[in-house]
DNA sequence: TGACAAATTGATACTAGGTATCATGAACGC
DNA sequence: GCGTTCATGATACCTAGTATCAATTTGTCA
């Protein structure tokens, strides 16, 4: 749980390589995102630079979607969320209480894909898996959740 | 694929039970979405029931929602759309063509859940599985597809 | 049947998340 | 250094959905 995850590569090289060009906006958007482990969302990232335009932030985002460098999911009541994509192919915890969101690959996922695969009508080209969890921190009473779901 | 799946019981007496009053919008909401088993937005019911406000369409999917009589999921590019829940706990295809929702059960699923439980930090509480698939309708060439998602 | 309280409705305004437009400004290849 | 092309920020707009509120409809009870 304290690896040093964080020896992914440059994310700006990688849209560099798509042919997008490294601005002042786009490497301050991917420094501040590269230090939120725990997921986030555009508005969080328009708070901490509040220099930077709306419309500059959804762009960046959608090319970083594009990228795969970070990955969209949803909260358990649809709010949207971005994440880090720190693997290459992979699901997501969600934290139903703080909204933190984990990441996790399993094999047999993708082995019982191929099975259902067999009993549906039609081609599978993509699937979304998310599970809703109360993570650690949330499970011990008393801890304040940093962005709590209830009425 | 023609068997008379219609033998789900009454919608509106399921919202009775909760404490709602029958009314004749969400009757008419109900009978529009009963005839739609491949799935529905909360526009497309608004087109056909002119007369009945967005407020009241939008507030009566969300009764739904509770009574567990609709289910919402997402397009693969994030657009929200709504379906009636045949079966108690299922998930859902979408087909990335033209829309069109169906529905599946698979104990292997929860198998799976909860051998994936044990491996993550934390308690599951929900979880979502969202198949994108290309439909039958869809796979044949020149079918006209009814929503298309190309650019 | 009629009256009444409570629930529901439609209109409207509003919010969140995201996209389109467009004139100005910055990158980068030479 | 310069010009083209891309990117930016401001702004307006869009879709999906919620809040407000006066007017209407329901269900109930006499």
């Amino acid at each position: 749980m304290n690896a040093p995850v964080t020896s992914r590569p440059d994310i700006m090289a990688a849209l560099e390589d798509r042919g997008h060009r490294s601005t002042a906006p786009r490497r301050a958007i991917i420094r501040i995102l590269e230090g939120k482990q725990e997921g986030f969302t555009a508005e969080e990232i328009g708070k901490e630079l509040p220099d930077v335009g709306r419309a500059t932030i959804f762009r960046t985002i959608k090319l970083l979607l594009e990228a795969d460098a970070i990955c969209k999911l949803n909260l358990i009541n649809g709010a949207p969320r971005y994440s880090l994509s720190r693997v290459e192919h992979h699901h997501h915890t969600v934290c139903v209480r703080c909204g933190n969101v984990g990441e996790f690959r399993a094999a047999t996922v993708e082995r019982l894909m191929r099975a259902i695969g067999s009993d549906i009508p039609g081609k599978i080209v993509g699937h979304r898996i998310e599970l809703y969890v109360t993570c650690r921190q949330c499970m011990t009473p008393d801890q304040p959740s940093r962005n709590s779901e209830g009425p």
